[in-house]
DNA sequence: GTCTATAAGATGATAGAC
DNA sequence: GTCTATCATCTTATAGAC
């Protein structure tokens, strides 16, 4: 061993010009948290790999499960506020000839831009979504408790572009737009291989351009229905 | 403390008519990786629950990520086994009328049959395909390897019959397909609560009615696009 | 605000008895 | 095949000095 440290991921030793502790702890978390998911990573990872002494994390957040509720609090804010204004401005331009297209690209392009423009941070937020919605001991509560409001706006304006769904076929329409969001901006690279090469998960103008007429279509499918063969 | 053990999720002290002690270990890991993901159980835990010596997931498996890997294999050669049987007989009965939503229907009629009759132990399959599919450290990886080549022949079936389609436009359907199904499969509750009660996450009849016109709606509205304003 | 020291216990994996 | 005992290390969290 000639390394000064021995800590799994490294330390950065913390510099002066370094942000607050508070901030290099969450700015840490995300990364780590977004790469192995909560249980993946410990308290005292994040805190060496932030270069800053692992008692801090309890003095700022309390414990491990509060800083990862802060980490995902820090941006789902910004998301929730951005997209009710994004959903009253469409809304308000578009008057009685709401269409249901309108409505998902309110609904996606601020976590659309966001991810395009906002740096590493903001992908590795999606990262940690994508793994919060797609599990069954706190993630159906946590999705739910975070980001239901702004939902139901969605789902209002869906109301009035599809007079004849039912608020049924609604919810089950969202829930299908939310799990191919969710995984299309965890971009876990999986499409790129698939599709070698042909498509990839770091392209979200070609996403955006692909995603708003699939989930429009689906909508509209959905009330046109569809009669199966029993299962 | 009263209670005889002192495990944190309990033992299950075994019996000698209970299954062998591998079998023991897939399911119990199967229903622990399940709830808390790869990382928040602990071997030791698996072994204690399953009413087996610690000792003997390395015997059997060699180490705790093999384990894992045992448990999603064995479910997943099973999937792939039907779904190919599937793909081929609506390829064979169908002949040149060959549907969107058929191809659907004969990808997701195996995986929505084994949810709704297979028991707890598929439902908690399930539940790990959606964590392993939106996890991007391993899990582009792991799904491609596991389902890659059963998509392929999907994608195939799906050449013919939307035949303007272009394959980067079908793989992208499929990517969103696949994250609709598998936050679906994961039943995590959310749809419940975010409807007040009038979608639930475990009615399967209902989402198999609704996924398919949702999907295939999804797919032919791609290839009619759509033009956003840029983002 | 930041650090050291430490409590009290759990971890994955192994060696080797039976 | 199954078990005990053990290694070397890591864990969350706290008390209290500076």
């Amino acid at each position: 061993m000639t390394a000064p440290t021995k800590g799994k991921r490294g330390r950065r030793p913390r510099s002066s010009k370094d942000a607050s502790g508070h901030e290099l702890l969450l700015d840490t978390a995300e990364e780590l948290f977004a790469t192995h998911g909560f249980h993946g990573v410990t308290a005292r990872e994040v805190a060496r790999c932030a270069g800053v002494d692992a008692a801090l994390v309890v003095y700022y957040f309390g414990n491990k499960h509060k800083l990862f509720e802060a980490v995902f609090m820090r941006r789902a804010q910004i998301i929730n506020r951005e997209r009710l204004v994004a959903l009253d401005a469409y809304a308000a331009a578009a008057g009685p000839e709401l269409s249901v297209e309108g409505c998902i690209d309110a609904f996606i392009r601020p976590v659309l831009h966001w991810s395009m423009n906002g740096g590493p941070g903001w992908k590795r937020f999606f990262a940690i979504t994508a793994q919060v919605n797609n599990t069954a001991l706190w993630g159906g509560e946590t999705m739910g408790r975070y980001f239901d409001p702004v939902v139901e706006r969605l789902v209002d304006l869906l109301r009035i572009a599809l007079p004849a769904a039912s608020d049924e076929q609604l919810y089950w329409g969202y829930h299908m737009m939310t799990g191919a969001l969710t995984l299309s901006l965890s971009e876990t690279g999986r499409i790129d291989r698939l599709s070698h090469g042909r498509c990839m998960s770091g392209d979200l103008p070609t996403l955006f351009e692909r995603f708003v007429p699939y989930a429009a279509a689906g909508f509209r499918g959905l009330v046109e229905g569809w009669r199966p063969n029993p299962l």
